[in-house]
DNA sequence: TGTTTGAATGTAATAATTACAATTTAGTAA
DNA sequence: TTACTAAATTGTAATTATTACATTCAAACA
């Protein structure tokens, strides 16, 4: 439902400059799951020809900054995209690389309560981030 | 309490053999808290003068692929390594990339729990880690 | 339509990591 | 102790991901 008028809505909510190359690239954050730099790159390039490496990472970091979307990190070595910024963890199963959302509302409430009662202490909690090692059962 | 004698001890129990690189690198694993290769690198030349970089990413690979230590990854951009391979957390400040331990077996049972309960379909959980993002509130 | 400011581009640099061939060393057994 | 073998270390060079920066271009708005 992420259509090219909402992600225009988007950008000029924060005041961006609404370019070929930034829907661009936000369509393809939308359409692939957790993607990297590269896969971005590539699939961008198909419609903007000539576009630069630079251009997608100067992109990706102005959406970050706008917090329009996450950076993602697994012990998998390169840094991935994620457009969907409502709060959600991640499934990661390092013998495939493959990485996938996971919603689960009681379980943040789970937390939300624990650490209610018990801060670590020195420490302010902005954000918690699961991310839950294993293997994909089935295709 | 880990000293060389029980750092020899480990390599030996995966049959690895004892050179003066690994003890140090793995010293070094224990003295700084999520080193990066880096760290680690700069404070095994102090002891080992002639020391190669790539010998520092050969033992920390040898040493994740034997479960001595593990890989954590966090928003910031280098890989770093933890010698504690018991269960625990990590605390995350990106605005300062300072990194610190977080232990709770209160909140390990009670994900442990939830996930009995509740599993993510078509995945298998093999660890669960949690990454507070946030502030530290004081030095 | 012209102007301004922010965005895109290209090139080149840097930083982290890996590949690989050659040399050296730890562990073992004669 | 010596010799052997497999494993570990080294050096060099390549690769990959990312960033810096100067120049060119284009979106937004008067």
């Amino acid at each position: 439902m992420t259509d090219t008028k909402e992600i225009i809505s988007k950008l000029t909510d924060k005041g961006l400059k609404i370019t070929p190359q930034r829907i661009a690239v936000y369509e393809a954050l939308v359409e692939f799951y957790h993607p990297t730099a590269d896969d971005i790159y590539k699939k961008v390039l198909e419609k903007i020809p000539g576009l630069s490496y630079t251009t997608v990472y100067n992109i990706l970091d102005t959406l970050v900054t706008n917090k329009l979307i996450t950076r993602v990190k697994t012990d998998a070595d390169v840094m991935r995209y994620d457009a969907i910024t409502e709060h959600h963890h991640h499934l990661y199963c390092a013998s495939s690389d493959r990485m996938e959302d996971y919603y689960d509302p009681e379980l943040d409430q789970l937390l939300k309560e624990h650490f209610k009662r018990k801060q670590p202490c020195g420490f302010t909690i902005t954000d918690i981030r699961l991310q839950l090692m294993g293997d994909f059962t089935k295709e």
